[in-house]
DNA sequence: GAGTGTATGCCCTCTGCTGA
DNA sequence: TCAGCAGAGGGCATACACTC
């Protein structure tokens, strides 16, 4: 028995209504439309092409253009705090990169368990994904493992992981790290503290290795650090004050980011401390608004923007040439010097 | 009759080949 | 040189054959 054939939707338009309404082949329509094989048919027949192509609204289907071509212009990105205000940024950066070319971009949040990040990343390869831009990587990343196996390209944005086995577009942490040290030194602090990220990320590793490289230099303590559970300001707060517990004599800390930076403003002000009379602090990343708390975060700034926009660029070129060796961008940062920062008091606190 | 496996049509576009 | 034909591409739904 002869099944039904299936018809499409009275609504969608397709190659073949235009062909139908320029009286040509829909092969003609196809190269008509494609820039690269429109030298392949007359001037004439692009133009009635492309003029019926407006006439009935077309649009094309890339999905069914994806089942030939193979390449589903389409990239990941794998955040891993959705609601960070230092993603939005980077991510307007992939965007304007990838839509220059004809890509869009699909957002995930891939925060939690390695297991979450594996679902994300499978649904990921089920939508056919071109490629991957991660922002999840940790310093020995199974999500850039799978990628490579499954021959996607994948590139690293923020964090880079120590195998270097992507590409990667990061920031210069240890300047950052240098910058914040040499500021504060040059305030007159010589007790600085570091409430460092969690260890495991690359971004909280370089930046405490680059504090401790930062107070050599300067010759005071490198060791006064505590490590916070993650990048956020409930976890901040905590290693604060564990920091300050610990050395009660800390005039001035340099936090792992803007966040962190916020919670030892709140264990601050829960001990009765001021910023920056007591406490000077500086932040790292320069997110939205943290120059309009009290006092104005002192922070450094990352070029978020930029580095998506690179980040996009080493993705097209891994399209093009999957097979050359990773590179890593690295992008400078610059301090922005508000008011959480100033001279340290006159009197020390007691070491504890 | 229920369950399973296989074959085929369909979606839409791209592209190699052929002929005018 | 240009235009048209025809097959391919992956996944899904469905028809059909077969087994239990």
């Amino acid at each position: 028995m002869k099944r039904p054939a299936r018809t499409k939707p009275a609504s969608r338009v397709t190659i073949r209504d235009v062909a139908a309404h320029a009286h040509v082949n829909i092969s003609t329509v196809s190269r008509a439309l494609n820039p690269e094989a429109r030298h392949l048919i007359s001037d004439e027949a692009v133009v009635r092409v492309i003029e019926s192509a407006r006439a009935v609204g077309y649009r094309p289907n890339k999905l069914a253009s994806a089942l030939t071509s193979g390449r589903s212009h389409v990239v990941g990105i794998l955040l891993p705090d959705i609601e960070n205000a230092v993603f939005p940024p980077i991510i307007r950066g992939i965007e304007e990169r990838l839509a220059a070319e004809g890509y869009a971009a699909l957002i995930a949040n891939a925060a939690g368990s390695a297991a979450d990040r594996e679902r994300v990343l499978e649904q990921m390869f089920e939508r056919q994904v071109d490629g991957l831009v991660v922002a999840t990587a940790s310093r020995d990343d199974q999500v850039v493992r799978r990628c490579i196996l499954e021959h996607v390209p994948v590139v690293l944005v923020n964090r880079s992981e120590d195998h270097r086995l992507a590409p990667e577009v990061v920031n210069d942490d240890f300047y950052s790290m240098q910058m914040a040290v040499d500021h504060l030194v040059g305030l007159g602090h010589r007790k600085i503290g570091h409430v460092a990220g969690p260890n495991n990320l690359a971004t909280g590793f370089a930046r405490s290795q680059g504090f401790q490289l930062a107070a050599q230099r300067n010759r005071i303590a490198n060791s006064h650090m505590v490590e916070a559970a993650e990048f956020t300001r409930g976890a901040g707060r905590v290693a604060c004050a564990e920091l300050l517990k610990r050395y009660r004599s800390i005039t001035a800390i340099v936090a792992a980011n803007d966040l962190i930076a916020l919670g030892c403003y709140d264990c601050l002000a829960a001990l009765g401390l001021r910023c920056p009379q007591d406490v000077s602090i500086v932040g790292h990343n320069d997110i939205p608004l943290v120059d309009m708390v009290n006092p104005p975060l002192t922070t450094v700034r990352i070029q978020h923007r930029e580095m998506g926009r690179k980040a996009a660029q080493l993705l097209l070129e891994r399209f093009a040439a999957p097979d050359t060796k990773p590179v890593r961008v690295t992008l400078a940062p610059e301090l922005m010097v508000r008011g959480s920062t100033a001279a340290p008091p006159r009197g020390s606190r007691q070491e504890g």
